[in-house]
DNA sequence: ACCTTGACAGCGA
DNA sequence: TTCGCTGCCAAGG
């Protein structure tokens, strides 16, 4: 099984509702400290894969701001009840850090 | 083989 | 919180 398909597996075993950051699909996939690879992989795939619940590692969508692909991936989240105010996934106001936390704790959906 | 590019991250200022 | 800088590594030129 290559790398690839192992970042694959990780982003596919996200459940609707629920957020990863790209260190963390890495680190599932067992390639700790490569989220760049992940990014690599999802820009490359083309079937159907959840990869709106990726995100980056502070919940901003990694996508520019105002771009047509980043409009998708809120829209596809906020379908699933996942919160995003300003290109950012949960509560506005939690801090940066806590977040990371966060979404590893997020067995469903977001508190709002 | 060398250089540049990323859907990134962690840390200090 | 944002910015800058460094570390990271696969691809493509």
């Amino acid at each position: 099984m290559s790398a690839a398909d192992r970042i694959l597996a990780a982003v596919q075993a996200i459940g609707p509702g629920q957020v990863r950051s790209y260190a963390q699909v890495a680190a599932a996939a067992g390639l700790p400290g490569r989220a760049r690879q992940v990014a690599r992989v999802l820009a490359g795939s083309e079937g159907r894969l959840p990869w709106h619940r990726v995100v980056r590692a502070d919940g901003r969508i990694a996508f520019a701001p105002g771009s047509a692909q980043a409009a998708e991936q809120a829209a596809a989240l906020q379908a699933e009840g996942v919160v995003v105010v300003n290109g950012r996934v949960g509560r506005a106001w939690r801090p940066a850090p806590a977040l990371d936390a966060w979404l590893w704790q997020q067995p469903d959906r977001p508190p709002i």
